[in-house]
DNA sequence: TATGAATGAGATTTCATTCAT
DNA sequence: AATGAATGAAATCTCATTCAT
């Protein structure tokens, strides 16, 4: 099944553990479980509410063994939204500037699914980012600038044209928001979809209401 | 300076203790303080990072006084955001239906400048808020039943027309969703907007766009 | 309904507050209220567990008034212990000698129905009063002065037969535990008892036995 | 010197700690220190006063480690006492019925000594029970169970003789009581006795009484 | 004499991190 | 490389007592 390990496995060749050494096989492994253990429990309890015991435990690992490859709790978050980034400069870089014509339509909707399925993997962690961008503590400064990365690459990348009374970087961060949440909304099965069609058909129509309306 | 005690003026009349007795005037002002003072640190360090004794603090008072008046930070907070969604619920009151004219862009524009004056009194709280839905804390459901509540509200307000393809409902939250997020950012001083003029043109005509595209 | 308040009814004509003054009859009501409350706090809860809020609770006043009469918890309860002393040696006063005899008998089993009267009113201060010796508390050393005068006068007034291998005041000591942690039991209707026949039958042989075994 | 740590050396083996995992040979050492220490605190200055600092100071551990075995003091509590019923229940598996002999009555005085020997042991946990007992704490209700499951055993260990006029239940608790009294103010020093002589000739004759009146 | 709001010292409990094996 | 026991600083919460009215 898809997790969010997938994420990090080109990255993690050059890994290293808390005290810098290069990893063994093994100690990938290892390290790997506990991100994706990080993961599903950040997801599950929150960020916050999340406990270096939590973890330890879903990852059936101990304490000692996480800060052989952690210096803390919020250095392996910020490795899970680095990863977490990492794909989304990615995605961010298969869209296509909108154009307004059905081909363009069909290839914001395409996109909008790979961002959906990109959600359902990477979600967990995206929740948790957003929760500690809002919160105090100093890995939200981390969080924020590397939304701030991600806004500003898609707004190059979406290209929206101009038109009086619309400030592009406001609305791509708009939209961008509007996409993000509703995502979160749909995976959390708060939202009441079918197949997730209702809510491709009205992103997609308010994007591309917003950039051509 | 306006602040959140201004939303409670009224309901304050029956609140009560920690001890469900009725409170006199002093005590009255001294739960208020609390309030306020709350609303203030979770604005500044976030709800999660904030410690009773933060609160205490910025209010002048004390522990005990503090559980005189609440069972938990987290039952101040409910409070918090109850007085809050009142006050939401009656800015969504005064929101007329969208019509497709020059008037209708207007008063749907006036609304939207409300809504970012609203902001800059409750958006301290809407901030913790929304991290508190996030998060895994109880009082994380209560933040999304208010936060339903809401939705329900504006989506029969807002009287989207019907357009195929497109989902009132989600459309709605979207909607809502990004207006919430756009005052946040602008909110933090992280959006580069001189008196807000550039985030409200661009919120109607996204708005009208997708309600008429 | 009896209860505790009647004990002090005497003693009461010379109490003071707080500060040393004497009471006038309103204050003197007010000190009462507090006095039964107490025991029935104490009662309801124990000694350890019951707040001072409680107690005021139950009596329908307040914390500053408390004060006003008493100058601490402890100070309460041991006016309390007191009063409960003061009956017990007016009760301890009206025991004949126990003879040999079916007149000696039925004096001494009268006479247990009497000390099970007086438990009915007294012994949620007992009660009390045994959590308290038994703690650390300095009001235990208190308790134990009084416990130590109560057992005294009860060796002298019982007067128990010479006999070989009975020392007479640990024989005292043993029956009156074995009087007060039956009624105790009797009272927190643990004990199976119809009337309380069992318990004064069971209790006058088991002394009678003793004491001319 | 005999502590109350000889009581759990069989349970120990399936001891477990506050998540319920199975404990180390060293957790158990420590979680074995903890209830030695609390049984000397209890003992020194009562269950109700001992704060769980005084445990870990006399433990020479911290407060983590105590919430590692315990989940609250309460806890430890009660698996001091479960550990200590197990050991009274084996006494009284010891007691042989009484009959009117002298074998009987040496057999009860030995029986005796041997109970007042394991109130040197396990007095400390008795007397803090009795308090718990005493007083409104949830855990007075598990105290009071434990209680009545010895007397129940007891009364059909001790098998007293039927004779009119005594409830061989009620009179099994009424010697119950007296002796843990009487061993109680024997170990607290409150008693005059050399040897304990005048105790145990006190207690084997009252109850010899008692039963062959 | 009575009230109840206010206080703060002190207790309990949590949990990220370190350490010994 | 892994384990899990141990730690203690920091947070929450309680409650006897004082104070202002």
């Amino acid at each position: 099944m898809a997790n969010v390990s997938d994420a990090g496995r080109d990255a993690a060749v050059s890994a290293v553990g808390g005290d810098g050494r290069a990893l063994q096989a093994r100690g990938q492994r290892t390290r790997q479980r506990l991100l994706d253990a990080a993961a599903e429990v950040f997801d599950r309890i929150g960020y916050h509410a999340a406990r270096v015991d939590d973890i330890v435990a879903a990852a059936e690992s101990s304490h000692g063994t996480f800060y052989l490859y952690f210096t803390s709790k919020e250095d392996l978050f910020e490795q899970l939204m680095s990863e977490t980034a990492t794909e989304l400069y990615a995605l961010i870089g298969n869209l296509a500037p909108v154009t307004n014509s059905p081909q363009g339509r069909a290839a914001l909707r395409a996109w909008l699914a790979r961002v959906s399925e990109a959600y359902a993997r990477y979600g967990r962690v995206i929740r948790a980012w957003t929760e500690a961008e809002l919160s105090g503590d100093p890995i939200g400064r981390r969080a924020e600038e590397l939304l701030a990365g991600l806004v500003l690459a898609l707004t190059r990348r979406l290209r929206l044209p101009k038109r009086s009374g619309l400030d592009r970087t406001i609305a791509t961060l708009a939209l961008m928001m509007m996409v993000e949440r509703l995502n979160y909304f749909a995976a959390s099965g708060r939202l009441d979809v079918h197949e997730g069609d209702e809510l491709l058909d009205t992103l997609t129509d308010v994007i591309m209401a917003a950039a051509f309306g």
